[in-house]
RNA sequence: GGCCCCGUCGUCUAGCCAGGUCUAGGACAUCAGGUUUUCAUCCUGGUAACACGGGUUCAAAUCCCGUCGGGGUCACCA
């Protein structure tokens, strides 16, 4: 099978693939306490590709920086893929036959190829002290030259070396950069050539024999056998260094398809925690944005299927998904899009499914308690029915309700100033308290009664209407009003139509 | 600063490889109108983009060059 770029989709250019190995792609993120949006998408799209390719989905935590390995960091991870629905078919939870799956257990792995490197030359020691290095910086950044090691440690003889090493000094090791330049092929950019002068020699081995990150992906990359890499343009000059070292092995080069970076919402480079909440995935779980519409969403940022279609299943997506069809330029996040597509998926669900969802975050939020009574059960289906249309995520309704919990509603502005709009609100909210059954009609009957009641008074339906929002709820927006009568009931309805007209009553503050 | 990548409505994008069918299509947002007791939903319509300059060509959003702009990367981090 022949090699070639894969980067536009023409139909008989069907192969993304140059061996007839099965695929094997990997998502290899660093346990650093959260789950970035960005690694998020790329397990998204590696995923897609494992599944429509019939290939596997490993799962590996780079985690050699010890400092930062904590387990509640990689239980973030965890389960930021189970919310997505991204199940790896290897990795530190399964197991599998490429483990283990996280990088810190691997040491005894990479000591082979480690000394292989330094016995034929490709690594060399490098004895130069931190403050020789630092110093070289600071003086190549003043005088606008490339920050880049100047190799002197390549001139250490071999000899000299052991001897050194003999005495006791420490080195680290470096990446021999041979003459020549490299071209990648890149599954998304196309061709891209970077001449060796411009890549550094850089440090793949510690002092303490523990290898550097660009060391340890290759050498897993290859023992894991995995065929295609797809991962940030942040890792785009990383992979010169990473193909030299493959070269140097003998091992076959996977592919690579470099996806563009999500950037900040002013398109201020990419998302950081620090500056951008929803860079974590957490702050979406929180708020429990539909998980497949936050997919789907993701799949939208930096890839397309066509020019019109948008709203596409996990199913449909994993069938039309291509490397081929990923963008080049980097991606601001439009958290408003993600709302729009969340609120037509939780429309489109059946009341009866909502239901648990919504009824489980007015419990976390300490709403309702459980174990819920009939009437508090009844109550929460209630809820779920009037808002279900107005949810752009499960978490919303915690908001959307408060009102009915407090004992008496938080009037906001709005609410409180149609509440002292005509002088006859008091007697209108008293009278109308005065005329509710207990239990509440059904909705159509009491519109029905209150419009009569309207009539009787010689008064709009909009008049009346205003002021009982504000006074039953305390705002301006919400559910029919009758269906929120009717979740509160007829006594609570008194108790706050009584309040309302004394606000309504009581002088302007 | 070196190297690398990128540049279509406010945002995400289709179109670019194989130049004409593009008076540039869709979505989100926004504006206006309709439905509605509010909000939401739903329906209708509108505003809005090929970064700039050259070149090639009968013809350029599409090809080439340059400029400008944005981003990435340059740790004994990943």
């Amino acid at each position: 099978m022949q090699i070639r770029s894969a980067r536009f989709d023409s139909g008989w250019r069907l192969s993304e693939t140059h061996t007839m190995k099965p695929v094997r792609v990997r998502f290899a993120p660093s346990p650093t306490g959260y789950l970035h949006v960005g690694g998020a998408r790329t397990a998204l799209f590696n995923w897609f590709y494992a599944r429509q390719q019939g290939g596997s989905f490993v799962l590996r935590m780079e985690d050699t920086d010890a400092a930062r390995n904590t387990d509640a960091a990689r239980q973030t991870i965890f389960e930021g893929l189970r919310w997505l629905g991204l199940d790896p078919d290897e990795g530190p939870e399964q197991g599998g036959l490429f483990g283990p799956y996280s990088q810190s257990e691997r040491q005894p792995i990479y000591a082979a190829t480690i000394a292989e490197l330094k016995a034929s030359g490709v690594l060399y020691p490098c004895f130069c002290p931190r403050e020789r290095l630092a110093s070289l910086r600071t003086t190549q950044e003043a005088t606008r030259q490339p920050f880049r090691y100047d190799r002197a440690c390549r001139a250490v003889s071999a000899a000299d070396a052991a001897s050194r090493i003999a005495a006791g000094e420490v080195p680290a090791w470096r990446l021999r950069v041979p003459e020549g330049k490299t071209v990648l092929d890149d599954l998304v950019r196309g061709e891209i050539t970077v001449e060796h002068a411009d890549i550094e020699d850089i440090i793949l081995v510690r002092g303490d024999g523990t290898p550097i990150y660009n060391l340890a992906v290759v050498i897993d990359d290859h023992s894991m056998g995995i065929t295609h890499v797809l991962r940030g343009e942040d890792h785009l000059t990383n992979c010169f260094k990473q193909i030299i070292i493959f070269k140097a092995m003998g091992w076959e080069v996977p592919r690579y398809g470099h996806l563009p970076l999500i950037l900040g919402p002013a398109g201020e480079g990419k998302l950081s925690k620090r500056k951008h909440p929803e860079a974590a995935l957490e702050h979406y779980q929180a708020r429990d944005y539909h998980p497949e519409a936050f997919i789907n969403w993701l799949a939208l940022i930096g890839w397309s299927f066509d020019d019109k279609t948008e709203l596409m299943t996990r199913a449909e997506l994993v069938e039309r998904f291509s490397i081929g069809r990923i963008n080049k330029s980097g991606a601001r996040l439009n958290i408003e899009k993600l709302a729009s597509i969340s609120g037509d998926y939780i429309r489109r669900m059946p009341l009866a499914e909502v239901l648990p969802r919504v009824r489980q975050h007015l419990v976390k939020a300490g709403l309702v308690a459980e174990p819920l009574s009939a009437a508090a059960e009844a109550q929460v289906a209630a809820i779920a029915a009037a808002e279900h249309e107005r949810l752009k995520a499960f978490g919303d309704i915690v908001e959307f309700s408060r009102w009915v919990f407090a004992a008496q509603p938080t009037m906001e502005e709005k609410a409180l100033k149609n509440l002292k709009k005509d002088a006859a609100n008091a007697a209108m909210l008293r009278d109308w308290a005065a005329t509710l059954a207990d239990p509440l009609p059904l909705t159509a009957d009491m519109e029905a009664a209150a419009r009569e009641f309207c009539t009787a008074r010689g008064i709009g339906f909009g008049v009346f209407v205003h002021p009982v929002r504000a006074a039953l709820t305390g705002r301006t927006a919400g559910p029919p009003l009758f269906d929120c009568a009717r979740i509160l009931g007829a006594v609570r309805c008194r108790e706050r139509l009584l309040r309302g007209a004394d606000l309504a009553a009581s002088e302007p503050a």
